[in-house]
RNA sequence: GGUCGGAUGGCCGAGUGGCUAGGCAGAGGUCUGCAAAACCUUCUACACCGGUUCGAAUCCGGUUCCGACCUCCA
């Protein structure tokens, strides 16, 4: 291997070479989604960054230890909200039990994310069955004098960890312009007057009587605070000091932040080596908000039953189109991109079903070896999908070449560039040739006749009849395609 | 307002001091009864203004625009 994996550390802003703690294990953590909703596109482009992590580390040949949470404890419900816990809330007005609710969005992020070819991570805890190892945890930031109770709530002492510690690192922020960015408008907030300082942030907090999901501590009954879940869970899983931690730019400040500060105030070092984060996902260059009336759901994706969506997009162009883009860049939904995305990717699969049928030459024209490094090289360029994408293609050029005797390869480099392809193709990008049907079979055989008779129609100069097979199979969703060697066709 | 990031051709998106990114769309051609597919060829570019340099889309400064975060909550 010519060169190593270099990934962003968001840590340290720059591109680093990884080198895992203790090879040739890798612990990784990516903050799950909350469920209390069905999952949008938000919810899609930090799983598929961890899945090309987590499959090309093990391509690699790394062991991987893999942990993406569920975060079930909701608290608040959005900014205008009454500080009611999220989940609870919204099972009050369904009428039924919180852990309902989350069961329920529990399988609709799976049942999405699953669509997507991503590979389950090795331990996905849930938050609210980790409350006892969360309370140890803010009772260690107690102990260290990093936290402070008033009422039944715990604080973080973000002053007092400022003195002795580098808060705002990793999001690049200055303690006191947090301090001077604190407004007035902060101090009209539940909960402010508790703390010593605006930018303390809740470890534990009182339960009021409404709250249903709440839990027995030494402060009293109540609830984490959201930070905490994370520290808690990633250091029981994957140890106090682990590999690589991800989640989205939007997590950075204030979430991430505070998980280095509880980590550093209870284990006396920072949680993890590498932070990475994927950029956010906007629609026709705008973000995505409940206000603009542009989020989408997954399923509607899939479905195409959205007022912004022309037509359906399966699960693995939308996959392909967010590896078109590199994981650090906002990446934009618009009708024209994704339909660009499913011909692409169509335009892999066809090469992709090509390559068992290439006929291999004395001499080759091809160099294979050299692309083989190109491909790698993009990986471990910080896991440059597009760029090892066009790489794809470039052999794509060469697959169809070789197929229409324009382009020779030799028997080995055959076999390397097939090899390699499809690796790249299935195992690390973790794409898939898409489903034609389970009748396929059945339709092959049927179309294969109505070919025969259309090439009796043809011989005899029936052009009419001809076309209105090609025509009237056409409709039925079966494209005819006349070649040299006879007809083929393709399902649509 | 503060912090950080971005601005690339019709669309999406890599790249980076001198060498074709790539995909989609467009144009011409090969093939074909016609068409499609495939292949070949090809057009459109680096927000704006200065500066550094033999040379800048790439470095530096400024301007404009865009995005994320900057509160409780997730």
């Amino acid at each position: 291997m010519p060169s190593k994996l270099k990934l962003y550390n968001t840590y340290n802003a720059e591109l680093e070479e990884f080198e895992p703690l203790q090879a040739p294990f890798v612990g990784m953590y990516l903050c799950g989604p909350t469920v209390y909703g069905d999952p949008h596109l938000g919810h899609s482009r930090g799983p598929i960054l961890m899945d090309i992590l987590y499959r090309y580390l093990m391509h690699l040949g790394y062991k991987v230890r893999y942990v993406r949470n569920i975060t079930d404890v909701g608290h608040l419900q959005n900014d205008s909200d009454d500080g009611d816990d999220k989940i609870a809330k919204k099972a009050r007005l369904d009428q039924v039990e919180p852990m309902e609710i989350v069961q329920k969005y529990t399988i609709a992020y799976h049942k999405a994310i699953d669509k997507l070819n991503v590979l389950p991570p090795s331990i996905e805890p849930r938050a609210t069955a980790h409350i006892q190892e969360q309370i140890n945890m803010v009772k260690g930031i107690i102990e260290n004098g990093y936290a402070y109770e008033v009422n039944g709530s715990v604080y973080f002492d973000v002053l007092k960890y400022a003195e002795d510690e580098d808060y705002g690192k990793l999001s690049g922020r200055k303690i006191e312009d947090l301090i001077a960015g604190a407004g007035e408008e902060r101090r009209a907030l539940e909960g402010q007057d508790e703390k010593r300082n605006p930018n303390d942030f809740a470890l534990w907090k009182k339960a009021s009587e409404e709250h249903i999901m709440k839990w027995e501590s030494p402060w009293g009954i109540g609830f984490p605070g959201w930070h905490i879940e994370c520290s808690a869970m990633s250091s029981k899983y994957l140890g106090e000091y682990f590999d690589i931690h991800a989640g989205g730019m939007d997590l950075l400040f204030p979430h991430h932040e505070s998980e280095i500060a509880q980590s550093t105030a209870c284990f006396k070092h920072t949680p993890c080596k590498y932070w990475l984060h994927n950029n956010m996902i906007t629609i026709n260059g705008q973000k995505m908000a409940k206000s603009l009336n542009n989020g989408i759901l997954l399923e509607e994706m899939f479905s195409g039953d959205h007022h912004l969506l022309d037509k359906a997009y399966s699960p693995l162009t939308m996959k392909f189109f967010l590896l078109m883009a590199h994981y650090r860049s906002t990446v934009d939904f618009s009708n024209e991109a994704l339909s660009a995305a499913e011909k692409g990717l169509k335009r892999l699969s066809n090469a992709i079903e090509k390559l068992d049928e290439l006929k291999s030459s004395d001499q080759s024209e091809v160099a294979v070896e050299a692309w083989k490094e190109n491909l790698y090289e993009a990986m471990n360029n910080d896991l440059n999908t597009p760029k090892a994408i066009a790489f794809l293609f470039e052999a794509v050029k060469w697959i169809n070449e070789i197929s229409s005797s324009k382009l020779k390869i030799n028997e080995d480099d055959l076999k390397l560039l097939s090899e390699t392809f499809k690796t790249f193709f299935f195992d690390i990008l973790g794409l898939k040739l898409e489903d034609e049907g389970s009748d396929k079979e059945r339709i092959e055989g049927l179309v294969n006749l109505l070919m025969e008779l259309r090439q009796d129609a043809k011989t005899e100069k029936n052009w009419a009849m001809a076309d209105k097979i090609r025509d009237d199979l056409k409709n039925l969703g079966v494209d005819l395609m006349d070649g040299k060697e006879g007809s083929s066709f393709k399902l649509n």
